[in-house]
DNA sequence: GTACGTCGGGACGCAACCGTACCGTCGCCG
DNA sequence: CGGCGACGGTACGGTTGCGTCCCGACGTAC
């Protein structure tokens, strides 16, 4: 019978040394360290590193969360933004997640474990709030779920995952309506307004 | 005399190796193999590993790119697109960008390289962008250029970078009009009044 | 009270890498 | 043509981590 507050501790020891030294140096031993364990204990756990992490990563990222109706599209944005922003702000998440998807590029096993474990979930998310923005008008139908959840989550994720800069008070409902008004704008016809290729071409060499 | 050919195929080693392994288990040992050269060769140009990295891949990302004036706003952000699109689909810049930026989150030194040949360039480009919008009457002035980065970068670099989604044919149009029309959306509370000194300041960036 | 299984700890051989030092070679500059 | 210096290669001692094994100490279930 193995133990249930020492399989506890590791996984608070591997939350916490993936968050302080990413992925790629965590050791096994800097856990049973960190978790006041011996080895042996991880090893009679999980058979690798990889499997280890995978484990426990999905466990915590797997949860689905509940989102309630509001009446309104960009009032249910404003719902997801504040989960999501109060996720990234995370002290462990906001380093681990970031760290994972640039693993998740090279890996293909993690890839494919964030793929289920997340942007399934994401997917999902996005679909319900377009379905239920269609239902009342707000927004046309044959909108792309992947496209939304870009326009929804990208730039959060931009702001506090990646530039790291503070959000202003009051940001979010700003960004809900925003990206509400985006939404709304109707695919393009064919012709694009301006001939770029050749300013690219200039701009990035090959 | 340190000979430039030796140099380049060190700087070439370690962009493969990075994109490869990640910042965190770079080792010179690997960089000297794949670049066909000696360790010495390596501790002759450099002290250590950081100060290496961060040399080569601030002199790769400091270019700053000229953005053209389109006449439109959808035009100059469909130009901006487009250049963040080729850069993220690089191979090697694809798995590098996530990869320094997730490192960046823990190491302080990467943080304030990336933040000086990276984001210092982004923000000038956003405001200039606003800057001409705001003249053109497109956008209201007052509008926060790091705010307009998010909108910009963010769903562009999620979809790429993050999620890994290939984008579809004439995406970057339509992208670059929704965006403009969520610029385009006025902050809640402060609408008319913005003084002067604001709009020269976006319009005019130093 | 006895027996079993997990516990932490320590040691093992092996591998990779660090940063340095020392070779003999080769190419350039004077 | 001679010398200087960078070159690739090799070896060094030291550190870290791997994955495995064994140990004595608990503690719990029977």
């Amino acid at each position: 019978m193995l133990r249930g507050e020492i399989t506890d501790a590791i996984r608070r020891a591997v939350m916490q040394e993936l968050a302080a030294v990413g992925y790629g140096r965590l050791s096994i031993e800097a856990v049973a360290r960190r978790a006041g364990v011996g080895k042996t204990a991880i090893y009679r756990r999980w058979n690798s590193k990889l499997e280890m992490v995978l484990e426990i990563v999905s466990r915590v990222a797997g949860q689905s969360l509940p989102l309630p109706d509001t009446g309104t599209l960009s009032g249910d944005l404003e719902i997801l933004l504040r989960i999501v922003a109060r996720a990234l702000r995370h002290p462990l998440a906001s380093q681990i997640i970031p760290d994972l998807l640039a693993e998740a590029a090279r890996n293909p096993q993690i890839a494919a474990t964030l793929q289920e474990s997340l942007r399934v979930n994401q997917r999902d998310v996005g679909a319900l709030l377009i379905g239920r923005a269609v239902d009342r008008g707000e927004l046309p139908p044959g909108i792309d779920p992947d496209t939304a959840i870009d326009l929804i989550v990208g730039p959060l994720y931009w702001r506090l995952a990646v530039a790291r800069t503070p959000l202003p008070d009051g940001h979010l409902p700003w960004m809900a309506t925003s990206i509400a008004t985006a939404l709304a704008v109707p695919a393009p016809g064919t012709v694009p307004a301006v001939p770029v290729d050749e300013i690219v071409d200039v701009a990035l060499p090959r």
